[in-house]
DNA sequence: TGCTATGATGGTAACGTTATCATTAACACG
DNA sequence: CGTGTTAATGATAACGTTACCATCATAGCA
């Protein structure tokens, strides 16, 4: 039914193996051969099968990507990189949404095992639940982008977080923030934790003292992000300055800061992780960390690649620096503001 | 080396093909049998290899989906519906991103015929230029959404361009609009050609002339959508309502609306197609066509398995009605605007 | 008791390719 | 001219699973 390099063979009038050889560019066969051979796969539309070849030859040219979601710019931005990277040495890439459910992402390395694929590349969809080890006890070759599993000891491809919030929130300093709140991420995760500490470094570094009761962490949704910001301002703690850590609490916390008439920076200054470019226009006088996204992800299929290569290395947190786009006014242009500190 | 199913019986004491049975849900296994397979399988962790199983069962339990970009919500909400109604059907996604890109289509197509899925969803990457024959000619089942290629009589899951155009151009011309402007995309994509049969229909429905210069077409780009409109109202045809046939064009369009100081909808009534839900903030006055992509995803994979099954099914556009949310005031509110036709 | 129907299990070949080794021809060299 | 070396090609087995058919035990029934 199907065309076979049997067809394709007697078409030819060479053996199988001349044919093998030729679809996968032996160098030891004769030009007026390969193009005999040639010619035949055309005629026949001969497409070999991948099933067959990759269980005979014992390899894959296929890569896994795990994401979390496939709806957000940052998660893509990835994806983009790892296929771009993974297509310049021939492989294509099995795109896979867990949507952070360790459940499904379960399900996911099962098939990927399945598939023997050459090498995994994965955003776990938990830093404490994810069975990444599945995939070190079946020896697949594997590198974790952002998230790092506890007890994995494996390569990890991420933003250098703690540098990112240090300057950030230097800079919030340095343009006239005195008590400058923190939004972020809950320390469960490990950028949120890098995060945190940056926050905490700079003040350190500027001698303010750490006010816990300017520090608020919560889930990464839009929502939390719009309820952390309403309560701090509603708490009494009075900041005239906010750093949020993360790009989808920002959404939640802009809108909170928009709906009570909050100018920025006239009457708060905001800086903020900020991943999703498509929503510049929405807060144009906000300094921001953007993440190398395009870059992590083709860092992780290098990296990859090194470990099917069979080349041991030992495992490594691969850091690649935030993107800082200073964006608000200068501290002389806030100084003469006299509503400072008005709420 | 790999743990195959030999390891599996020779631990559990019976046969090769017993063992197969219990992974395939044989029926005919006794229950201590299969319990002690079950336990074999456990112990030693075996994962049966897909591509063995593939390749002498001749079948496969993956289908490919193809979309133009993974980075706007418009697509991934559709592979969301694709993934769920796959899974429930116990088969997996191969998601590819083809950047609207029929070169890299093509790769894809070739990719996926040589891993024998067994079937592809796709949104074709041209209208014109898709080789999408190549999956005919092979017989592989597929299934088109939102875009349908020329010469190929296949299946098309899409929505209601004519009705949602229809209904918006409508809703304007109801509210007041007397010189509502069309901005859209090009007649060479077949939703354009719909949407702007739609907004014609409604004109000529309300007895209002098409006036040929407030039809303004381009590219299915943010940037198109700003000049549109920025030539539009300086061009001297005086629109009073603008019905705007794309997501991303409505973005560049609203843009330059702002930039110019128009409000909305005082100055100017404005409908639009609008896909991306998280953008809904940017446009509070604006009436609004919704299409249903995870419905989508969903009817066109129950559509592929029908084929798949061996159904013979004569080619079908399959079309679904868009959800219209109707947002601006009222006319009675906007008739008592004295500067109703300032601009 | 003998016969058939049914359920449980197994043996062997095959899916379409490539690894491994063998063979042949061509050629260089002393 | 014989020998060794290399290039081109082929024959056969194997990858890990399932299709197909066979076998055997058990039970039901006349």
């Amino acid at each position: 039914m199907t065309i076979t390099i049997k067809d394709v063979a007697r078409r030819a009038g060479v053996s199988l193996i001349t044919v093998s050889r030729v679809i996968n560019g032996a160098n030891n066969v004769r030009p007026d051969t390969r193009a005999r051979v040639q010619a035949a796969i055309t005629d026949l539309q001969f497409i070999p099968n991948q099933m067959a070849s990759n269980l005979r030859s014992r390899q894959s040219n296929t890569l896994a990507l795990l994401l979390p979601t496939i709806t957000a710019p940052f998660w893509t931005t990835i994806a983009r990189g790892v296929e771009d990277e993974a297509e310049s040495r021939g492989y294509s890439v099995f795109l896979c949404n867990t949507d952070n459910d360790v459940r499904k992402e379960s399900r996911y390395f099962d098939a990927l095992l399945g598939y023997r694929v050459a090498g995994v590349i994965t955003v776990p969809a938990s830093e404490s639940g994810s069975q990444l080890h599945l995939l070190h006890e079946h020896r697949m070759p594997f590198v974790q982008i952002h998230r790092k599993v506890e007890g994995i000891e494996a390569d990890v491809v991420r933003g250098d977080s703690y540098g990112g919030a240090l300057a950030l929130s230097t800079h919030l300093l340095n343009t006239g923030g005195r008590r400058v709140a923190y939004v972020g991420g809950p320390r469960t995760l490990l950028n949120s934790r890098d995060r945190l500490a940056g926050y905490e470094d700079a003040l350190r570094n500027a001698g303010v003292a750490v006010d816990p009761a300017l520090i608020r962490l919560g889930t990464l949704e839009q929502q939390t992000g719009y309820a952390i910001v309403r309560e701090l301002l509603h708490s009494g703690v009075h900041p005239d300055a906010i750093f949020i850590a993360n790009s989808t609490l920002a959404v939640g916390a802009l809108h909170a800061l928009i709906e009570v008439g909050i100018r920025i920076p006239r009457d708060m200054l905001v800086a903020s992780y900020y991943d999703d470019a498509a929503l510049d226009d929405f807060s144009p006088f906000m300094s921001t960390a953007i993440q190398p996204t395009y870059e992590m992800g083709r860092l992780s299929v290098r990296r990859l690649f090194a470990h099917i290569a069979g080349d041991v290395l030992p495992p490594e947190d691969l850091i690649l620096p935030n993107r800082i786009m200073i964006r608000d006014v200068s501290a002389a242009d806030r100084a003469s503001d006299t509503e400072l500190s008005a709420r």
